[in-house]
DNA sequence: CGGACAAGCTGA
DNA sequence: CAGCTTGTCCGG
């Protein structure tokens, strides 16, 4: 609607932003008009109600509109909700849905405060009225008192394995090298109390500047902040539940990967601990990684970002310069690990060799840290039967998976009438332990899981064994399993007992060939990140920390690699496999599923041969479909990425991967 | 995402 | 052709 001649020229002059709607599914930005009393509480990454298709909805102010189209009739913003990302976070969640190939609102949900922040808390510890501005903090930060109440669950003794045992324990000539590059790769041993102190040294360096530490589970940052509170390195603030005190300035943000986006005022630095972990990639689509989206922001800032890792990936080898300990440094902090060669084993005693057996009688004598963690990834009794008369392997019979036989929640499984169930795991069809070929009742067990093993090693020791797994985390807290001298579990149980702040004498790894041998690319660097899991619970070799591997490939590049506490020895054969195989990160690969795949691929291959030199190679390869749908391959993430986010995408019917997990 | 609307399918 | 499902477009 054209401006009358009679309208004052001042109503022209309305302030125009663009809001991105935090509806899923939507991935656009609209116009509103900011009313007047509004006006100064709006800034870039405010959250606002707008109208929008009739109908009111949450979104965030992503910048100013310039020029607004005179076609359209703006309507205007509803009301100010508080607080969101500040202006540096908003444009570092449009840099990641880019990089990702996602949606910004997804990004942006995960920086947002998990409930409104209409205030932020002062420094001077009086609540500071909602000025609008996220900028309105001073550059200098106190050591204050220190009331944000952080959850400091788990022993002092507990917390003091974070803490610098010694003075003299600390390599200072390595805190310089940290200090002075942007993008350092620190190998330290597994053990944390070794790499705390270096997690103090970096994060002092920072005040009065905040700062960001990331830790891959909510667990691990509850007991660093504690740690570093207590230690009096720095305010911390525990991302996502202190966010407003985190935006207020001056203190270091502490949490899980969503941490990644914490809104820090004045950032002096970034650290990653267990950077090499899973749990730093977001498995929902745009499936980002906190360790990048953390050092894409500290470059953005100038500031030096530090990744911490017993085992780092070849991908952080890729992107920065790796910082190591001296090596009989490195070496006090691995434990002993030692193999069992299981091709030499009597086939019967299955996975209880005679080291196992050795190794539990040894340590009921000893009283203090007493427990042995048997580790098998293979849930429920048993996993895989093959017929004992004709040698046929039980499968589904519609859908011809293996099918297992899972432990009954009443107690007893194994052959005993109504309970001797098999079920697929891919369909849930169940049918009775016979064999489907020759109807013989006999079948034996091919591969365990951890409810038979569990049961096994109750009778060779006398004593109960707790099984557990990710889907039953009940037996954790009890007194059972407190006291039990010998747990066995799935991965899930390292993880449990590392959240505890555990100390056990042993781990076992009953059948390691499932990691060493997974049929993914990154199956080595799993394997080697699991025992340094294991590692952190025994200890050091100083420590008597001790690993069994039980294996049949025991010469394995894990495996040597771990014996000698030296990990860059994996990670110069595995480079040249990946370069060779043209997997990350010698190329960039995204990969592309769902119902319209196909649609989206054929785009991709178009364009990508239109914009690319047609006579030297495409800009990006494309292999499948394979069972989980189309490859993408690049040089670069950047000729990926921006060939990806041309392509108009069909609702959530396509999903893409950018660097995904399981290759 | 969720509403509006259009194009296709069904049934008597 | 009403009545319904399915698909596509669009929002300031």
């Amino acid at each position: 609607m054209p401006a009358t001649l009679d309208e004052p020229e001042g109503s022209r002059m309305e302030r125009v932003v663009k809001v991105l709607p935090r509806i899923s599914g939507l991935d656009r930005e609209f116009d509103y008009a900011v009313p007047a009393a509004l006006d100064p509480l709006v800034t870039t990454g405010t959250i606002v109600r707008v109208v929008l298709a009739g109908r009111r909805v949450s979104g965030w102010v992503v910048g100013d509109q310039e020029n607004p189209d005179p076609n359209i009739t703006l309507r205007p913003i509803l009301a100010v909700t508080g607080f969101g990302p500040p202006e540096d976070i908003v444009r570092l969640a449009a840099w990641a849905a880019w990089r990702w190939a996602g949606k910004r609102s997804k990004l942006l949900v995960t920086a947002s405060p998990p409930r409104v922040v209409k205030r932020l808390p002062s420094r001077r510890g009086t609540a500071e009225p909602f000025s609008g501005t996220n900028r309105h903090l001073s550059q200098t930060a106190r050591l204050g008192p220190l009331a944000i109440g952080v959850d400091s669950s788990g022993s002092s003794a507990d917390r003091a394995r974070y803490l610098p045992a010694r003075r003299g324990g600390i390599d200072e000539e390595l805190v310089s090298d940290i200090l002075s590059r942007e993008r350092a790769v620190v190998r330290v041993p597994p053990s944390c109390s070794d790499a705390h102190p270096y997690l103090n040294a970096v994060v002092r360096s920072w005040a009065p500047r905040g700062g960001v530490v990331l830790s891959p589970s909510l667990q691990g940052a509850k007991r660093i902040a504690a740690a570093l509170l207590e230690a009096g390195t720095a305010r911390t603030a525990l991302f996502p539940d202190q966010w407003a005190e985190a935006a207020s300035g001056g203190y270091v943000a502490v949490g899980p990967r969503s941490a990644a986006w914490a809104p820090v005022p004045d950032l002096g630095g970034v650290v990653v601990l267990d950077a090499h972990d899973d749990a730093y990639v977001e498995e929902r689509a745009p499936t980002w990684n906190a360790w990048i989206v953390a050092g894409e922001r500290a470059r953005r800032a100038g500031v030096g970002c530090t990744l911490m890792s017993a085992c780092p990936s070849l991908e952080m080898l890729d992107w920065g310069d790796l910082l190591t300990l001296p090596r009989s440094v490195e070496r006090e902090g691995w434990p002993v690990i030692e193999t069992v060669d299981r091709r030499k084993e009597d086939p019967r005693s299955g996975l209880i060799s005679d080291r196992l057996v050795e190794l539990l009688r040894r340590g009921s004598e000893s009283s203090s840290r007493s427990q042995v963690v048997c580790v098998l990834n293979a849930k429920g009794w048993a996993a895989l039967f093959a017929c004992v008369a004709c040698g046929e392997l039980a499968r589904c019979e519609k859908c011809s998976a293996a099918v297992e036989q899972q432990a009954s929640s009443s107690g007893l499984p194994g052959a005993s009438g109504a309970l001797a169930v098999l079920t697929c795991r891919r369909c849930a069809t169940s049918r009775p332990l016979v064999c489907a070929a020759c109807s013989s009742q006999r079948l034996k067990v091919v591969r365990p899981g951890v409810s038979r093993v569990g049961e096994h090693l109750s009778a060779l020791i006398g004593a109960n064994v707790p099984v557990v797994t990710a889907e039953d985390d009940r037996l954790m807290s009890s007194p059972e399993m407190r006291d039990a001298r010998v747990l066995v579990g799935t991965e899930a149980l390292l993880n449990r007992l590392a959240g505890d702040g555990r100390k056990v004498r042993a781990v076992v790894f009953l059948d390691f060939d499932r990691e060493l041998l997974a049929p993914r690319v990154r199956a080595g660097e799993r394997a080697m990140a699991l025992l340094a899991k294991a590692a952190r619970l025994t200890g050091g070799r100083a420590q008597g920390g001790r690993i069994l591997i039980q294996t049949r490939v025991p010469d394995h590049d894990v495996i040597s690699a771990a014996t000698r506490a030296d990990p860059g020895r994996l990670a110069q054969g595995e480079l040249q496999t990946r370069t060779e195989l043209r997997f990350p990160p010698a190329w960039a690969v995204a990969r592309v599923s769902g119902s319209r795949a196909a649609d989206f691929v054929s785009e991709v291959k178009a364009r990508s041969a239109r914009d690319g030199n047609s006579d030297v190679e495409p800009l990006i390869e494309v292999a499948g479909p394979g069972p989980d749908g189309w490859l993408l391959r690049a040089r670069e993430h950047e000729t990926l990425c921006n060939v990806l986010a041309g392509i108009p995408r069909s609702g959530a019917t396509t999903r893409i991967e950018v660097d995904p997990l399981r290759l």
